[in-house]
DNA sequence: AAACAGTTCAACCGCACCGAG
DNA sequence: CCTCGGTGCGGTTGAACTGTT
């Protein structure tokens, strides 16, 4: 190909922009097979491919990786991400880096999609002091409801071992490290690199409603910045039923239901 | 079946940071 | 120091898809 050899200056290479096609996939793909990652100006050149580097690595890193989940976002990673975001806002590379197999953009994509839609449907903005109640005091526990059904563990409500501190636990040092890393470098975290490592993402995203769990109230509440007690302005976990909660944990509606509780919810409020 | 509205997500853009020279 | 190329990040856009009338 002309463009290849770059015989006549790089101004003349007319670079791709939109969509990709299949063809330009696999040469990506193919051209990191064999020489690996970085250097995305010369490789997308070397590659054949008329993109900028930029292009390129986004591209593979967004959608060619091997190593990527694809699908639904789980309940579990619904939860780590409202947990993360809340300790670290926007840093969507920062959260990625715990949700294995996830992208930036596709937790950025997540975030603004449906957390941003309900908060706009409850008018209220997503930093709100309004609307990070609603995540912590209805979202999170449903989450971790919906978690435990799903998971098949035994009936005992979430909120009651949440607030029970005599079932509660630290997490120990060699957890799988929720917060900030303390020495783990990008490259030591939990980030799986390889199909083979799949088993961890399970283990992370697990730990996750163990972390909410088996927590001692000091750590719980410095973690959902729940009290140590149930909300006094919240229903007890017993008395959803007279706020008209029958929670439907089916996929399709359950979490219609819940935007339409914390409608209630915030007028109980008022 | 068609038109329209709403939603999702891949991709782009601009900026900031970093290391090499 | 300064410049420059490479890279990474967060915000935004728009095409494609889905649901509704």
């Amino acid at each position: 190909m002309e463009f290849n050899g770059r015989a006549r200056g790089e101004d003349e290479v007319e670079l791709r922009k939109g969509s990709w096609t299949v063809e330009e996939d696999l040469l990506l793909v193919n051209y990191v097979a064999e020489h690996g990652e970085g250097r995305w100006d010369s490789l997308a050149r070397e590659a054949g491919l008329k993109r900028t580097g930029k292009s390129c690595r986004l591209r593979w890193l967004n959608y060619l990786r091997p190593d990527l989940r694809r699908g639904n976002i789980t309940p579990e990673e619904q939860l780590l991400i409202l947990e993360l975001h809340s300790r670290w806002g926007n840093r969507w590379s920062k959260i990625a880096q715990h949700m294995p197999g996830r992208t930036d953009n596709e937790i950025k994509n997540y975030w603004r999609t449906r957390v941003q839609k309900h908060a706009k449907q409850l008018r209220c903005d997503v930093d709100s002091k309004r609307f990070k109640d609603v995540v912590r005091h209805l979202w999170m526990p449903r989450l971790l409801e919906r978690i435990r059904a799903a998971s098949g563990s035994s009936a005992v409500s979430t909120h009651q071992s949440v607030n029970d501190p005599s079932t509660c636990k630290r997490p120990e040092e060699g957890d799988v490290e929720l917060g900030e890393a303390k020495s783990a470098s990008p490259e030591s975290s939990n980030i799986v690199r390889s199909s083979s490592e799949a088993s961890e993402v399970q283990v992370s995203t697990a730990s996750v409603s163990d972390r909410f769990t088996n927590c001692d109230d000091a750590w719980f509440q410095e973690t959902t910045g729940f009290g140590a007690y149930w909300p006094e302005t919240l229903p007890s976990p017993g008395a959803c039923d007279s706020w008209g909660w029958s929670m439907d944990l089916d996929q399709s509606g359950w979490e219609e239901n819940l935007w339409s509780m914390e409608d209630t919810w915030l007028q109980q409020q008022i």
